[in-house]
RNA sequence: GGUCCCUUCGUCUAUCGGUUAGGACACCAGAUUUUCAUUCUGGGAAGAGGGGUUCGACUCCCCUAGGGACUGCCA
């Protein structure tokens, strides 16, 4: 677009809530723009409305955006702290007679708003031109807008998009308490910051025609602006808890990968040819918001699933094995530190089938229980004599196994049902009963490795003595 | 109600006037298999509707329908 020397972007959660994932998204892809254009990505804090914003909250979206691998290139700014500068512009709006004191009651109001929505004009204050002008009195102070002509925003991905000045209402810059609004704070907040590119959520295109009157009013260059569809739930609706989830720290708690959440997120919305699963400097080099899709995208737990399998596959077996510790000990059976690289291990040999962290972690509990263990009915059933004679004497042949490895455990175990002269499916799903005790657990050979030699014999031992 | 936005397989998307409308997830079938899963192969599946513009529209314009946002001294 324009030769604007550096571009920079921010993200401007308000700290009224957690983080949810449409506004991680809006991060994300502030931040993937800013990149891309080699510029900075800033985040501020729109805590003006001091009822509702915590620090609690603060600290939430903090986190939040540093487990998402999204973080500011600078420390974030908080909007209440520069009340007085949105002040000092008010009074410069007021100066420049494109602001007025307005004294109307909240009665008055709510019937002007009345009057409105049943088919009157945009609101407009009975003071927007009286003389009075008591500052002492209580009162707002509304921005002065333009009665006629149309105000047109060039989005970039929206496109032209024209409002009728007419139409939209003398907004209030300052409450009666004066503290500013947010209207008004945007504005300066991001003109102050530097800001060239806003990327925010479609719920403030309306708001851009506003917030551009005031740029022009202040004489100040207008930013491009790009409004983001909605994240939707997958009914189509506008995402809300009875879809599972909203707020980032869930999809962590959930068992979901940052990195797996930062491709699926960008690809909600953004596409880039048949690319499916793309690494960061991918997606840096190819994104550009005007390519983002006019429409709002929902969200599709499914595909969530199959790319976080995908980046579990990749993953460093040591990081899962840490984060599964952690799952571990959030339900309240902690493991060892030094079984750690055991575990590594384990997940080695079972984490192709996890979608997602939990699941992982239960595919890890058949080797990490503790023996010995009552085995589940269908084990039990499973174990006639015949099966434990049989049994008994794979136990020997595993015994004088001299490589304990899956490849050798494969043969020895393939060899035996060729020597007794039955198939596996003879005593396969037994001896996966007794290694594992009834719950989840991979292959043979892969469920002997994991245990390792001596917890697998035991087990088989355990299982043989216990229906002797 | 008013203003504004949106509309390609069930879902996410590709297509930037000429394609058998492609891919991914999901789904179905088959193969593999010692459970579940994985893996492999194959399959069904889309331009909301109606008008234009054009030699030719998913693509450009208009209307209708449906969905969404906003309509606060919230952000």
């Amino acid at each position: 677009m324009t030769e604007r020397s550096a571009v920079v972007t921010r993200f401007a959660p308000s700290p009224t809530g957690s983080l949810h994932i449409g506004g991680a998204r809006t991060a994300l892809f502030n931040l993937l723009y800013a990149r891309h254009m080699g510029g900075n990505f800033l985040l501020r804090i729109e805590d003006t409305d001091r009822e509702r914003s915590t620090d609690a909250n603060v600290q939430i979206i903090l986190d939040g955006l540093g487990w998402l691998g999204v973080t500011p290139d600078a420390p974030p700014v908080f909007q209440a702290a520069q009340a007085d500068r949105h002040r000092a512009v008010v009074q410069e709006l007021l100066a420049r007679g494109r602001a007025y004191r307005c004294y109307m009651t909240v009665e008055e109001l709510a019937e002007a708003r009345e009057k409105a929505r049943a088919g009157g004009p945009a609101i407009r204050s009975p003071w927007r031109d009286r003389a009075s002008n008591d500052p002492d009195a209580p009162h707002v102070i509304r921005f002065k807008g333009p009665l006629d002509g149309e105000t047109v925003i060039d989005d970039l991905i929206k496109g032209e998009v024209s409002f009728q000045n007419k139409e939209l209402d003398d907004l209030v810059l300052l409450r009666s308490d004066g503290m500013p609004t947010y209207n008004l704070a945007v504005v300066v907040d991001d003109h102050d910051m530097g800001v060239t590119h806003v990327i925010r959520g479609d719920d403030h295109l309306n708001n851009a025609a506003r917030q551009a009157l005031i740029y022009e009013a202040m004489d100040w260059p207008r930013p491009a602006f790009a409004h983001l569809p909605l994240i939707h739930g997958p009914d189509g609706a506008k995402l809300s808890k009875r879809h599972g989830a909203q707020a980032v720290g869930e999809f962590a708690d959930m068992g979901y990968l940052p990195e797996a959440l930062r491709n699926y997120l960008a690809r909600l919305g953004w596409g880039h040819g048949d690319d499916e699963i793309f690494s960061d400097a991918e997606a840096i080099a190819w994104f550009d918001v005007a390519d983002v899709v006019k429409a709002p995208a929902r969200l599709d737990w499914p595909k969530l699933n199959h790319i976080n399998q995908h980046y579990i596959q990749q993953a460093d077996n040591d990081r899962l094995a840490e984060l599964v510790c952690e799952i571990y000990a959030q339900r309240g059976s902690p493991i060892d530190k030094d079984q750690r690289p055991k575990l590594a291990g384990i997940i080695a040999l079972v984490k192709e089938a996890a979608q997602t962290l939990l699941q992982l972690a239960d595919l890890t509990v058949f080797a990490t229980r503790s023996r010995p263990f009552a085995l589940d009915e269908k084990t039990s059933k499973l174990l006639t004599e015949e099966t434990k004679a049989l049994l008994s004497r794979l136990r020997t042949r595993l015994d004088a196994e001299t490589e304990w490895s899956r490849p050798e455990l494969e043969r020895t175990i393939r060899d035996f049902a060729q020597g007794e002269g039955v198939g596996i499916g003879k005593f396969g799903q037994a001896l996966r009963g007794v290694l594992s005790g009834g719950v989840p657990a991979p292959d043979l050979a892969s469920s002997l490795m994991a245990l390792g030699r001596a917890e697998a014999l035991a087990r088989m031992d355990d299982a043989l003595s216990l229906l002797q």
